[in-house]
DNA sequence: GAATAGATTGTCT
DNA sequence: GACAATCTATTCT
């Protein structure tokens, strides 16, 4: 198992946050590897995309990472209580990022049922942004990091298993983004049990 | 299953 | 000092 190359990253953000809907989300640590298909996604295209972090240009020690080369991973704390994993898109200068929004658990089940405090087959698992970085131990110290190399420990991955209807909707808890708020940027594999809240169909 | 409220902290105004 | 790309427990039905 090997890293998608760095072309990957190197679609449009929209693009990109449909053609990731399927791949292998993997994290390896000391404690062993975890990790699944991604089921749902979301495209944030800044500066004008007022829902995104990076909006109107906003570069802060935070956002620093979206201004930089495609490939790496923006990881950012949620509510004081929850991590997101996200991974940056499009040229330098342009910060553009897909948040990842759930997973399906294939690897390493037992390790994230652990993390999670949860039995294996519990499908509150990964399905939200928050509790796949708690099974994945994604946390700040994934802040950054490159996901196209050789050794890299967090990358995304072909997977064998065949991808479900894709559907789309609007993205979660945007409502401060005024006209953007109706954007359809949300990519999910329709009918998974692994979705988080929102539209399944 | 759906709706509600409380938790908790880094970041920006 | 306010807020946030959320989660969990609890209380309904």
């Amino acid at each position: 198992m090997k890293p998608l190359p760095r072309s990957f990253y190197e679609q449009p953000v929209v693009t990109l946050a449909r053609a990731c809907i399927g791949k292998l989300l993997v994290h390896r640590t000391a404690e062993g590897i975890a990790g699944g298909r991604i089921v749902e996604a979301e495209a944030y295209r800044g500066p004008e995309d007022l829902a995104a972090h990076s909006r109107r240009g906003l570069r802060t020690a935070r956002t620093e990472v979206m201004y930089g080369p495609p490939g790496h991973a923006y990881v950012y704390l949620l509510y004081g209580t929850s991590w997101a994993f996200n991974f940056v898109c499009g040229p330098v200068d342009e910060p553009h990022a897909v948040l990842v929004r759930a997973i399906e658990p294939l690897l390493g089940i037992e390790l994230m049922a652990q993390r999670r405090g949860m039995e294996a087959t519990d499908r509150a698992l990964t399905n939200g942004p928050g509790k796949l970085c708690a099974a994945l131990a994604v946390d700040k110290g994934a802040y950054g990091a490159d996901l196209c190399g050789r050794g890299s420990a967090l990358f995304l991955a072909a997977c064998d298993a065949p991808t479900g209807p894709i559907g789309r909707s609007a993205r979660i808890h945007i409502d401060y983004a005024g006209d953007w708020v109706d954007k359809p940027w949300r990519f999910f594999e329709k009918r998974n049990r692994f979705l988080s809240t929102g539209p399944r169909e």
